[in-house]
DNA sequence: TTGATTCGGACAACATCTATCCGAGTATTA
DNA sequence: TAATACTCGGATAGATGTTGTCCGAATCAA
């Protein structure tokens, strides 16, 4: 079970799109995160359907946050580039086989989808606490308060 | 991310397992569950290389548990079948582009990381709670306490 | 020694994720 | 107002991993 990685894309943009104030192109995007630009386009293209984002396109267009970073979760991005399907799909093997059960009897769901749904939503609870703003002020604390502010700044530079 | 469909065999394997006194073959095992006989091998290897079951080959063979049921947890039989490998992996994004951060300034790892290592310890530890000997009296509990002599008293009937 | 039965790893088919391209649409700008 | 340059958007191939199957090597019972 491995994570897509356009889930680590995706968040990294979230964050820099704090810090600018208008619209910014994907093939901006992916050339600060050196990543493929044709590709991170696919996933901001998932945010926007998702509505974490909106899209602006013509000559100064982009993409733009449509809530502020304290409203958009780390669950949020992860569930718009994954899908909202649980990771654990029940085939009710119970209801299988010479002693299988029978489907009145089945009133509860199987004792194992209820213990993986369980550890499904301990991930997602844990995804859901941390916000945009929480990733961006911890990277501020890592590498220094006025990164943000020269992320903002690169965005805002013209192209060479 | 999707849980391999594996494990709900293999978990469903481990508590059959329990009902069971002597060595049990797979092909067994596939028929009581109604699966795939030669696919279900495949994973009930994957469960001898950890060391939660142990095969012996020849007339009368098949695999057995070997520790009890309470010290088998749920999150054993995952790591056996899915790897021990994390769900996310950082590709360090930060470090490149035309803003990357120095390596020396790396030392802790990036946010994204922590936040989304942080959510799979989460989902592990809901997972490690629970044994294969609960699953055991939960099934029980759920469709009648006589279900796993039941399954005990099939896999030791003689084939027809 | 014979023989049947078992596991074990090597072999295809399928699905999903990764990566890319070109057309539709829009604000700028002359 | 019309041309234009720039943007997003969905449709299109390639790589990776999962699903499913097969037959040989080893083992134990008779």
């Amino acid at each position: 079970m491995r994570l897509s990685g356009g889930v680590e894309s995706a968040l990294h943009c979230c964050v820099a799109l704090t810090a600018a104030d208008g619209p910014v192109p994907a093939a901006r995007l992916a050339e600060l995160h050196g990543v493929s630009a044709t590709y991170l386009a696919k996933h901001l293209q998932a945010l926007s359907r998702a509505g974490l984002m909106h899209s602006v396109q013509g000559k100064a267009g982009g993409y733009v946050l449509t809530r502020s970073p304290e409203e958009i979760t780390v669950l949020d991005v992860v569930e718009a580039i994954e899908g909202p399907r649980s990771t654990f799909v029940c085939t009710e093997i119970r209801q299988r086989g010479p002693l299988a059960v029978s489907p009145d009897d089945c009133t509860v769901s199987c004792v194992i989808a209820r213990t993986m749904t369980a550890a499904d939503r301990a991930w997602r609870a844990a995804l859901r606490e941390v916000s945009i703003a929480d990733l961006r002020s911890a990277v501020g604390e890592d590498h220094g308060v006025d990164v943000l502010a020269r992320i903002g700044d690169w965005l805002r530079s013209p192209l060479p």
